[in-house]
DNA sequence: AATCAAAATGTATGCGCTTACATGTAAGAA
DNA sequence: TTCTTACATGTAAGCGCATACATTTTGATT
């Protein structure tokens, strides 16, 4: 179906030259005289040559590509990533290849052998590198088989080992500080809530903790205060309402659709934003400013660490081996909405 | 870099036979004995081979590919069509490249070369395939030069051709019926609100003129009554509460997000929604939820959309070359919210 | 005009795979 | 046992390109 027809040696014949001069031509290389390099541009101009990259790949075993790995492209995080690391890599005459992985361990790993044999440079995953269930016992095993491979980046995950590198926000230290001053406004019961055994949702809950703790209260308190939900606003509305004996006056989530089902529980119960209650968001999406009230949410920098994210890459790809430190770390910033003090 | 080391002359060794044999193992051709099957099987398994795309697809000149082109991947719209493609792709073996063109006419095209030159079976423009600034004349010319080498297919656009097919939603007739309930609610000013020249919105345009013709409306009147604004929550509502005669009591937004910024607009101006002013949206989005109040929406069932766009391809990539309608048409559905009485 | 270095161009090989065609082999028929 | 046939396997060509190496051309120098 796909027929280019137009090959390197049609060009070759066309202009009147050999086939390496046309591969000259195409690839820039500076060995051509001017009048035969034009020869060959008219040629090609005018019968719309593109070489075939199948064919180059086998030569080279490159394809100018980098595998992007989501967990789901249909969440405001990751496409928002997928994005500007698109847009990034273009820049640098990358293109990339997207894999939707699912949650599950089985299917990210498939999608990276998806990835990988399609010939990528790099391989970067977004997010979510541990298994949904919890366990990181074999699942960051796929990963390391893949570095053997490409260099692998991990933009708000970890995993560390040769030719692995990633970029995270310091989400410990985010939640710690909203939590602190949550508390330093005098609230005493803040719950955590979160859909997620991820990597980066682990860091979250420690960080709340923390806060807990240097309040005072005990380690099993301070535990129990994170409450696990659906990523889903009507569901997180719902548990919470269902759970009688829950008195929190303030709520910090691991994402902003979560505190939108706060949002959506705490006027279910006829409370005061934010004076009966405080609520703080995570990823400062578009649904923080969606809600009414508008959400407080902890910004992490997204577009920031995956340009970090691509200018590593291309330092590893492009240039030489200069050494690369492998991991990094960005801070985050919380932005104060209607939904706190 | 990447070194994938073992190859099909490998196997062939390690298994004692020939390179053709492994060939017909990997492609499950029936002519081989059990027995040698077994054989290289147990070799490949124990070393790990993948075959080399490459030098597959230089052969067979296909890669059970699809390109997928957005305008952009961060829209909630174009992430869960992505989203529902893939899961689909994937199902009939076919991975997925994605496209990010931005809305300009070049990006599109260039994003479109690059999607051929990586020798996909067949093209999906998912919405917007008209130019930015509304102009048509040569802004469907790059998708019929694509359609003479694979199979375009367009998810809520429009393009007629050779080879070239397309699913859209019967955005007309929503907003048509939309408008018309609320006028039939005895609303007297209902505006409509979009961001786009797109081919879905200015369907969603001629239903709302429609709709204000039938109620007896000069056809300027009805032009009148469509505002354009930005795709952004607060621009939105800054746009709206700066138009000092602005008097309306029904507002259509040809997308959630607008449909956000008109209720936060209403909210500003201290009206009761929906009893002062009725908002409905459209895609039926996860922002419609976010929002309190929660938003009319119109849903486009995109995963139905989805689903159908993929298996009408596999029926020209797999199958015969059986007749294909070039267009199909698939109704929306209204999902009363607490923006409209 | 003769010589030589540098620049331009051409030739030929290999990348790893699929497949048409050639060859070999085992089972059934005579 | 010998021939036939169907089935199993092997051989080799070609997909389109980049590139090392060989060859030719150019132009500067003597």
């Amino acid at each position: 179906m796909n027929k280019d027809a137009v090959n390197i040696y049609d060009i070759a014949r066309m202009s009147g030259v050999s086939i390496a001069t046309v591969s000259r031509v195409m690839n820039g290389s500076e060995k051509v005289s001017e009048k035969t390099r034009k020869k060959v541009m008219d040629v090609i101009g005018k019968v719309g040559y593109t070489p075939n990259v199948f064919a180059q790949g086998l030569g080279l075993n490159t394809m100018h590509t980098v595998g992007i790995l989501v967990p789901t492209i249909a969440d405001q995080y990751m496409s928002s990533a997928v994005a500007y690391l698109e847009t990034e890599l273009i820049k640098h005459g990358y293109d990339c290849i997207l894999g939707n992985s699912g949650f599950d361990m089985e299917g990210k790993q498939k999608k990276t052998e998806m990835l990988l044999s399609k010939h990528i440079d790099s391989l970067i995953l977004v997010g979510s590198t541990y298994a949904g269930d919890g366990s990181d016992t074999n699942a960051t095993e796929y990963i390391r088989a893949a570095a053997k491979r490409v260099p692998v980046f991990i933009i708000n995950g970890n995993v560390n080992g040769e030719n692995i590198y990633a970029s995270v926000c310091e989400d410990e230290k985010a939640v710690y500080e909203a939590a602190t001053s949550m508390l330093r406004r005098g609230r005493k019961n803040i719950v955590f809530l979160t859909d997620s055994h991820s990597y980066s949702a682990n860091k979250k809950k420690n960080g709340y903790e923390r806060a807990m703790k240097s309040v005072g209260k005990a380690a099993k308190e301070a535990k129990d205060g994170i409450i696990y939900v659906e990523n889903h606003i009507h569901r997180v509305r719902d548990q919470l309402l269902a759970m009688e004996n829950l008195k929190c006056d303030g709520i910090i989530a691991s994402n902003d659709m979560i505190a939108i089902g706060a949002v959506k529980y705490a006027l279910a119960k006829g409370m005061d934003i934010p004076e009966d209650i405080e609520i703080i968001g995570y990823n400062n999406s578009t649904l923080a400013i969606s809600c009414a009230p508008e959400v407080t949410s902890i910004d992490n920098h997204t577009e920031e660490i995956c340009k970090d994210t691509v200018d590593r890459i291309m330092k590893i790809l492009d240039g030489g081996e200069e050494k690369l430190s492998h991991k990094i770390s960005v801070p985050c910033t919380l932005i104060a909405r209607e939904t706190t003090m």
